[in-house]
DNA sequence: TTCCTTATTGCAACTTTTTGCAATAGTATA
DNA sequence: TATACTATTGCAAAAAGTTGCAATAAGGAA
């Protein structure tokens, strides 16, 4: 199935238009394995659409996450990363290295939970960047 | 205790120096109840230290959360806010109205030693922001 | 197909955050 | 108390991200 077939009905059905902007963006993010910042989007999505601005990537990402087509992920540095929507998972990172492992969702189902029912919050966000150091920085300590 | 008798110890110990502007800036943050963000604490340290530039808050900042003086933390607009080290606690964020709840890090204890089982990592930091509906925005819903 | 509505884009200006570097000023030592 | 070392600051310029607005174009209706 395209990126087109697969997303522009998601769009259409909230009332939003599926562009060549869009449609690249979707694309790049679609295609690679993993969390991707703003820029590297843009460099990307432009050999689509060379009149593709960075503005519009900007924009365009965000309005992704709103509509739940895309995750925003924290990695530490105050700087956002996107990745498209799909397995829903958390993020390890070493803070040492860099180092990133996923952590399933569904390790958290219990903390969630408990989370809810003692906040009276309904949890309705699906990504966690959690830090620490990864078992090779650990033995270098 | 004044914030100079309390924190210049622990910087010497590293072999950092007190000055006025991160003084000033430690200050704020010390009288603050809530995370402020870099041009909030830029506005009030200005009052002790004219001279303070906005260059020097975001350095300042950062050097305390890599020290431990401090906790950045993501309040999901992509922005860092700091605030004192202290007590360890996450926050919990309504996506509706913007509403924060405080969680306390004991509530995370177990699934903090679960994820370390799981992938070898060692956790080190305890700031995270979960994000979801509080129990007013559940009802208008 | 053509028209019309309005969601979306690109531009330009602006705000926020980062970086390089020379000048300044803590603080350990004599 | 004076000296020297170098951590820290401020400045200026660059990079990253945001906003307002007029022009464009997606796509439903005629």
């Amino acid at each position: 199935m395209s990126c087109s077939e697969a997303y522009t009905p998601q769009l259409r059905a909230r009332g939003y238009r599926m562009t060549p902007q869009r449609l690249a963006i979707l694309h790049v993010l679609h295609h690679s394995a993993k969390h991707l910042s703003p820029v590297q989007v843009y460099e990307q999505a432009r050999a689509d659409v060379p009149s593709l601005t960075e503005t519009t990537v900007y924009r365009t990402l965000e309005f992704l996450a709103e509509n739940g087509l895309a995750h925003p992920a924290h990695l530490g540095n105050g700087h956002l990363v996107y990745e498209i929507a799909g397995h829903e998972h958390h993020h390890l990172k070493c803070r040492t290295c860099g180092s990133e492992t996923e952590v399933e969702h569904a390790l958290l189902q219990k903390l969630y939970r408990q989370l809810e029912s003692e906040s009276g919050y309904h949890l309705t966000d699906s990504h966690i960047t959690f830090f620490g150091l990864c078992p090779d920085c650990q033995k270098g300590e």
